[in-house]
DNA sequence: TGTGCAATCCGACGGAAGTCGGATTCGCGG
DNA sequence: CCGCGAATCCGACTTCCGTCGGATTGCACA
């Protein structure tokens, strides 16, 4: 059988060296934990999963081109096992909900002690999951009706861009009355009076990035 | 006289542990320099400036309660040559510009090969400066035009907050008339067309924050 | 002194934004 | 089959936003 002691294999992702030498530091100060590769982007990141297959993958979510999201989404479609930590400068609920949804067992927020971080990993490596409160009041936060419509994220992103409802009917190909009518459901989706605050409450929730 | 292979005695300032324990290893792995004190606001850092007069102080700008440029200004103002490396996530041009005039030497963005930190103290400690290419070129995009007046800059963060022509009237004690002369202004000075654009590139240039 | 310039203030006009009511399509369960 | 809700679409009405023209203050500089 497999001896319990066995060291916790572990991928590191994040696109700042500086953080990976930190993080790579921390675990590898613990006796019951090992980093075994460590990369900068997402497409790295499935490459080293592939090669090594670590007990855990550490994951960054706001990476270069593709998305630490993406990156589990693919990893998890071929090995159904794999097991996340995520990683992140605190961001707003829905980088959070995404990553759960996508099979995050853990979500570790930069810039608490050590000793969270090594907590979550060793938790997961033994089947359980920790989201610290932070986490769980952002994911409580999230209200039934805050998910848009595919059409009225699209139009949230144009709206995030500060376009004119004249131009995002020009970008989607509908009429301007009809734009109106999607930002009328945004602003009560979001709970807000106008555009600018949906523009505003849609970045600090992660709804839209930029 | 002074022995020129003394090491470098370094103070790093950053609100996030796991970022700390990459910085100072990086740094004490350098034969030429060492981290002689760390912490994670402001406030500690001038103490620890107080305490250990360091070569060079090397600070994160986004701290909780005072900011980074906040404690710069402070201890220069009682030790004026002072020495300051920024170290910072990728931020707007308006942080590095507060920065830079509040005395910092050099500009370095998480993320960028260790070396160029690395770099970056030793021509500060020889009496240079360093500035990234990256960072120039956003020093370069700011236009004369674009420094607000302090009540434009009221009106802006008040605009950031989603408020109407009619809210930010009640809060300042003017009239609404008056504040839509001021967003005007903002429009022209940012050369962006309406409110929800001046929010978005004054968020992504750092003129506001949140 | 006075002239120029920037900042602050205000009122009135045209256009954009947001609300309301209504229509169509699609899928889902009775 | 029919009802029902959700998503998408549109037009007319009201409110708000942004522009324009104009006025005042204070400060710098000749």
């Amino acid at each position: 059988m497999e001896n319990a002691a066995k060291t916790i294999q572990v991928l590191v992702v994040d696109d700042h060296p500086i953080v990976r030498v930190g993080i790579v530091a921390i675990i590898n100060a613990r006796p019951d934990m090992a980093v075994v590769a460590q990369c900068g982007t997402a497409e790295e990141a499935i490459d080293l999963f592939e090669q090594h297959h670590p007990d855990i993958t550490l994951m960054d979510l706001r990476l270069p081109k593709m998305s630490g999201v993406d990156a589990i989404r693919t990893i998890r479609m071929r090995h159904p096992k794999a097991c996340f930590v995520v990683l992140t400068t605190y961001e707003g609920d829905e980088d959070i909900y995404q990553a759960i949804e996508a099979g995050a067992r853990a979500y570790v927020i930069k810039g608490m002690p050590h000793e969270t971080l090594v907590d979550a990993l060793r938790r997961v490596h033994a089947g359980g999951r920790f989201l610290p409160p932070m986490v769980s009041r952002a994911l409580a936060s999230r209200t039934p009706d805050s998910d848009l419509s595919a059409r009225e994220r699209e139009v949230l992103s144009l709206l995030a861009r500060g376009e004119t409802n004249k131009e995002i009917a020009g970008h989607l190909g509908i009429t301007e009355a009809t734009v109106k009518c999607h930002v009328s459901v945004i602003l009560m989706r979001l709970q807000v009076a106008d555009r600018t605050q949906a523009v505003v409450t849609a970045l600090q929730r992660g709804l839209v990035h930029l």
